[in-house]
DNA sequence: ATATCTACTTACCTTGAGTTAACTAACTAT
DNA sequence: ATAGTTAGTTAACTCAAGGTAAGTAGATAT
């Protein structure tokens, strides 16, 4: 039990940005729901493909996201192969976000998802 | 106290489908996201997007969505005017849901979706 | 010695989306 | 009478995403 519970915590902890899936269908819009689904990801997204960001940029550009959301979705998103994060040992550290080729891939979507937007929801 | 709670449950029972916003950013992403941002939106469109579908029909095409989250969804959807609901006086009652031509017009943006899933998360 | 900076981490807590299970309406068929 | 049909509703509950607030590292500036 107490095994069990170790590793419980540290499973979740790890996995706190995981959205839950409706079971596995091997369904190519879950696959992308599962790493774009969040409720930050798109807007991360959108400011990257501005082009490389710090993470006090993203702070101040997504206004009511948290550091702790931030950090969440980031991860989240460079353990898919979204993005890609560098360090640089200056003082303080400096750490760069962006997107790798499968994030620039997401583009054509988005841009997709806007027009739409802006077609049907201008003053919904 | 009691006066607060009636209303309070009202509201609760209308909204509990519509997913909380960050903050009304005006931004085209976000508006399109407050429309097809639920767990089960995008599923529910891509079955209709096969044609015209009844509610037992969504039901068993998406195994793990319950009748509520359907529902849920579905009123969702319809009252952002993406789908339209048709109720006929057989017996039993049938009702049939159909996308709207706002809806139709997402067909470009879940096809990009699916082009990316399968060309990033075939097998990862 | 204290303050300041960036980029976080940690612990705790709230909330609301979604689940489960039982029930309903309105009618038909046996 | 009772069972079966579709398309839900209702109430009670769970659970994890996300929020809040405080703390941390490692160095510089005053």
């Amino acid at each position: 039990m107490s095994m069990l519970e170790s590793e419980q915590s540290k499973k979740s902890n790890l996995q706190n940005y995981i959205p839950k899936k409706p079971e596995r269908i091997a369904c190519s819009i879950e696959k992308a729901l599962d790493v774009i689904g969040g409720k930050w990801s798109f807007l991360v997204l959108k400011e990257l493909f501005d082009g490389t960001k710090r993470f006090g940029e993203l702070q101040r550009k997504i206004k009511s996201i948290s550091p702790k959301s931030l950090t969440d979705t980031l991860r989240h998103l460079e353990e898919y192969g979204v993005l890609e994060r560098t360090a640089y040992p200056t003082v303080p550290v400096t750490v760069e976000y962006k997107l790798t080729p499968k994030g620039e891939d997401l583009h054509q979507m988005l841009k997709e998802m806007k027009l739409w937007a802006a077609k049907w929801c201008s003053d919904v």
